[in-house]
DNA sequence: CTGAAAGCGCTAACAT
DNA sequence: ATGTTAGCGCTTTCAG
C-alpha cells in the first residue's frame, strides 16, 4: 500500500488535519510544523491519493473532449489535433486531466448524459461535428458544463466558440491592399463550405470599404481539390482584366492556383500575389513559399480549456462568440 | 445533491448493501427485492457515483497516453494522432477511458510515478520520444503497467511495440523489382534518423538478395527537407549510370526528388520510378501521385490499446516486438 | 495554531 | 437472502 496522509501525520507527529492544511497552504499553520510536515512528505515519498480527493471534493478534475474520430482523422484534420494540444496544455496547467472520447453523432447524447450523471468527468468540450438539437436540450436542461468548438448551424443553447473566419478574411484583404495590390480575386469552396464563405465575407467587407471593384469572374467557387484551384485560377485569368492578387480559401486551392499561375508563366508575387489561410507545413514547402493568414488553433484550444474550467466554476456563464488570433505570416507569394 | 445509494435503500426498504448487490448482479438476492430496487433506482433516477466507485475499487478504468506535444504537433506529426485514434477506439471498446497527457522527457518519471501511486490511472502508453533509462527502471521496479510506442534506443526493460520499418523497406524494394525496375537508388535522412535507416536496411537486404548492384552515388543521406531531396536526387543523376527507380525515405524527400526529376525533364515513372513511405494526403496531391508503402498506424494504435489492457490483467506479460501492416498503394509514380 | 471527528458514496467482509 | 459495519484517504467544520 502506498503512503497515506495518516503515515505522514504519524511520522510528523501531528494530525491528519494539519497535514491536509499544509498541503493546501493554510495560513494558520506555524512555519515550523509546515516545514516539518513538508519534510516528512518528502522523506516518505507521499503523494495524495487523487481518487480520494476526487471523491471528497466531488470533482474528477478531468474534462472530456468528445468528437468524431475515424481513421485518417490524424491526416485529414490536423487542425483539430493542434487545437487538442492547446487544450491539453491549458487543462494540465489548471490541474485538469484531458480525456478524449471518439463518438458518432448518434451516441453523444447518451454518453454525455451518463458521464455527467455518474460524475465521470467535470465537463465536456464537444466538437461541433457531433452536436445535435437534442444534445443542446440535454445540456441546457441539466446544466451540464460544456463548450462547443465550432458554430452550431441550428438554434441552440450551447456555449460555443469558433475561429473568426470572417475576421481572418478581412485581415487577408487588408494585407493585400496594404502592400499595394489594387485588385483582388477570390477562389473558394462551395456554398456548404462555411469556413470558405466566412472568409469571403470578410474579404468582401474590406474590398467594399475600400471601393475596390470586383468583376464577376474574380469570384470563383468550387470543390477544394488542387485541380479545382487550378481550374478556378484559369477561369479568372480568362477574364478581360487580371487581378493583381488572388486570395485562396485554403491550402489545396492555393496549391492549384500557384500551379496554374506558373504554367501560365505568371510571376508570383510580381505579377500576381497569392495569399491563403492556415499555416500548414505545406505552405512552407511550396515554391514560392506561401503568405498565409494563420489562425492559431493551438491558442484557441488553450482558450477552450480555460473557458471550460471557468464554466465549471461559474455555471451560469454563457459564451457564444468568435475568437481568433489571425496573424499574417508574410512569405514569398506576396510583395 | 444527487440521489445516492442510501436514498435508494431507504425508498426500497432495504439496506445499501442489498442495493449494491443488485447493482452487481449478486445471485444471493431474491428476484422480488432485486426488481423493487431496480424500479426505485429508475424512479429516483439513480446513477452510482463513479468517483466513489473509483475510490473504493482503486481503479479508474482509464489509461494515460503520455507523449510530448508542443505547438505544431498536429501538423508535424499526424502519425501520432492517427495512432491515438486507433488506440482510443480500442480502449473505448474495452471500457477504458483514454487520457492524454503532454509532458517533456524530464517530467515523465515524476508524472508516471505519481499517477501510478495515486492510482490516477490504471496503465500507461508512453511515446518513445519521452522515455529515459530512469523511466525504464521505474516501471520495471514498481511493476507499472505500460507499453511504449517506438523502439527504445538504449538497454531497457520496457514493453514496447513499433512499426517495422525494415520490413516496410523490404516491401518497397520488392515492389520495385516486381514491377520491373532493375536498379534502384535510395535517398534518406541522416544517421540519427532511425526510421530512415531501418527502411534503408530493409531495402538493402532485398537488393542484396537479388544481387542488384548499388553504385555508391545511389545512396544519399542528408536532412529531410524538400531541398535536401532535390539536391540528393541531383547527386544521383550526376553519376555515370542512372538508376531506374528511387526510394525516398519520406514524403518531403520524395517531393524534392520529384521536383528535381521534373526539372531535368526526366519522365516519371517511365524513365525513373519513385516510391516513398506513409500515405500522407501529400502523396495524393503531388503530380504524379506518389506510390507509397503505407504503414497502418491506426491499426497499430488499436493493437497498443488492446495490449495495454492485457498487460493490466497479466502484469508479467512481456512484449518487445515490431508489428506492422505495410501495404503498397500503387499510384502514378511507379510503373 | 492544532486536533478530533464527521462525513463523502460506495464496496465487501462478516453477521444474522 | 439481507443487513451491519468497517473502512477507502481525504477535506472541513468545530472545538480547544
Amino acid at each position: 500500500m502506498s503512503v497515506t496522509i495518516k503515515d505522514v501525520a504519524r511520522q510528523a507527529n501531528t494530525s491528519i488535519a494539519t497535514v491536509s492544511k499544509v498541503m493546501h497552504g493554510s495560513y494558520s499553520i506555524s512555519k515550523e510544523t509546515a516545514d516539518r510536515v513538508n519534510q516528512v512528505m518528502e522523506e516518505l515519498g507521499y503523494h495524495p491519493n487523487q481518487r480520494a480527493r476526487n471523491f471528497v471534493s466531488k470533482s474528477n478534475k478531468t474534462i472530456a473532449f468528445v468528437t468524431d474520430i475515424d481513421k485518417e482523422a490524424g491526416f485529414k484534420n490536423p487542425h483539430m489535433f493542434e487545437m487538442m494540444c492547446g487544450m491539453e496544455a491549458m487543462l494540465s496547467q489548471k490541474g485538469y486531466g484531458f480525456l478524449v472520447k471518439g463518438l458518432t453523432k448518434s451516441d453523444v447524447c447518451d454518453y454525455v448524459k451518463n458521464a455527467f450523471e455518474t460524475k465521470y468527468v467535470d465537463g465536456f468540450v464537444i466538437h461541433a461535428s457531433v452536436i445535435t438539437p437534442q444534445l443542446s436540450d440535454l445540456v441546457s436542461s441539466k446544466g451540464i458544463p460544456h463548450l462547443v468548438i465550432g458554430v452550431p448551424s441550428f438554434d441552440n443553447n450551447f456555449c460555443w466558440i469558433d475561429a473568426d473566419n470572417k475576421h481572418a478574411g478581412q485581415v487577408a484583404a487588408k494585407h493585400l491592399l496594404t502592400v499595394g495590390y489594387r485588385t483582388v480575386a477570390f477562389i473558394g469552396g462551395t456554398d456548404e463550405d462555411k469556413i470558405s464563405m466566412h472568409r469571403l465575407e470578410g474579404v468582401l467587407s474590406i474590398l467594399n470599404e475600400h471601393d475596390v471593384l470586383i468583376p464577376s469572374n474574380y469570384l470563383q467557387y468550387g470543390n477544394s481539390g488542387v485541380e479545382d484551384g487550378y481550374a478556378m485560377t484559369l477561369q479568372i485569368l480568362k477574364g478581360a482584366s487580371r487581378p493583381e492578387a488572388i486570395i485562396c480559401a485554403n491550402n489545396y486551392l492555393a496549391y492549384g492556383c500557384v500551379k496554374a499561375l506558373q504554367d501560365k508563366k505568371i510571376k508570383i508575387p510580381e505579377e500576381i500575389g497569392v495569399i491563403t489561410f492556415d499555416d500548414y507545413p505545406f505552405s512552407q514547402i511550396l515554391n514560392p513559399k506561401l503568405t498565409v493568414v494563420n489562425i492559431d488553433v493551438y491558442d484557441m484550444g488553450q482558450e477552450a480549456g480555460s473557458m471550460i474550467v471557468q464554466k465549471i466554476k461559474k455555471p451560469n456563464l454563457h459564451i457564444q462568440s468568435y475568437i481568433t488570433y489571425p496573424q499574417v505570416i508574410v512569405r514569398e507569394s506576396t510583395k
